[in-house]
DNA sequence: ATGGTGGCGCGGCCA
């Protein structure tokens, strides 16, 4: 299973570079964040014309979720027990026997915001939520733009981002404890060059600057863990013409 | 430089 994640920050500006990214990289499954797209008006056809399966979980302007797969996707949820929240941030699925979690988890804004208090309540309820699945589903991924950047080294200014949000203890302690129910970051698992990122603000020539985060992840339990051959960012998308501010992060898993 | 850019949707919010 080739498995990819890609914030699109709008599905309709970005749909010719996810049709042709799909065209190049073959993924059996892409998991979208940002699709900031009413579910009446996603573009199933453009996937379907590939020979792609799609889920999706959309609400109008703001966020957005949605599985692109090649195999069925079945036993579909888009809601955390416990948490009431119109906002649409969950995809889960199973595909080829994988349980699979597509996150759109809260930015927060600041840390000092009412935001960041919904954030750090809301990856609480994940947590939760996950403790109880992964009990039935040994076979579990979580993918999407968690919007925490796990370590300094994940950071191109350390100093600069210390205790701001994205990289601030608090959430890098949720995300600890999220990990720490058996899942690993698989990026980290395989030699990556230094200065590896998936986001840039469209700021500042943070790009053509390198001047990045890491906040797009995929994490497995250990039994997939050992089946992952391969994590890698792929730039490229991000130097396209009105690219997302996020480009895709890929891993494959021998499923 | 407390700014900058981009998406949605047409003013202001969100990232």
């Amino acid at each position: 299973m080739k498995i990819a994640t890609w914030n699109v920050n709008s599905l309709r500006v970005r749909l010719d570079h996810v049709i042709d990214w799909l065209k190049r990289e073959h993924a059996d499954v892409l998991a979208l964040q940002e699709t900031k797209t009413r579910d009446e008006n996603f573009p199933i056809g453009a996937f379907s014309d590939l020979g792609y399966n799609v889920s999706f979980s959309g609400q109008p302007t703001y966020n957005g979720v949605a599985l692109i797969s090649r195999q069925n996707i079945t036993d579909v949820r888009t809601e955390i027990d416990g948490l009431e929240d119109p906002q649409r941030r969950v995809l889960a699925a199973t595909i080829d026997g994988v349980r699979i979690y597509n996150l759109y988890v809260p930015n927060g804004q600041s840390v000092d915001s009412e935001k960041f208090q919904y954030k750090l309540s809301w990856l609480d309820a994940l947590k939760t939520q996950i403790a109880l699945d992964l009990a039935q589903h040994p076979n579990a991924i979580l993918l999407g733009d968690f919007n925490i950047a796990p370590e300094d080294r994940d950071v191109h200014d350390p100093a600069a981002w210390k205790g701001k949000v994205l990289c601030s203890e608090p959430e890098r302690k949720a995300l600890r404890e999220l990990l720490d129910l058996g899942l690993i970051d698989v990026f980290r698992g395989f030699e990556q060059d230094a200065k590896s990122y998936s986001w840039w603000d469209y700021r500042a020539a943070a790009f053509r600057r390198n001047r990045g985060l890491r906040i797009d992840l995929i994490l497995a339990t250990e039994a997939l863990k050992d089946r992952c051959s391969t994590c890698r960012i792929d730039v490229e998308p991000r130097r396209l013409q009105r690219p997302s501010d996020h480009t895709p992060v890929i891993a494959e898993f021998s499923v």
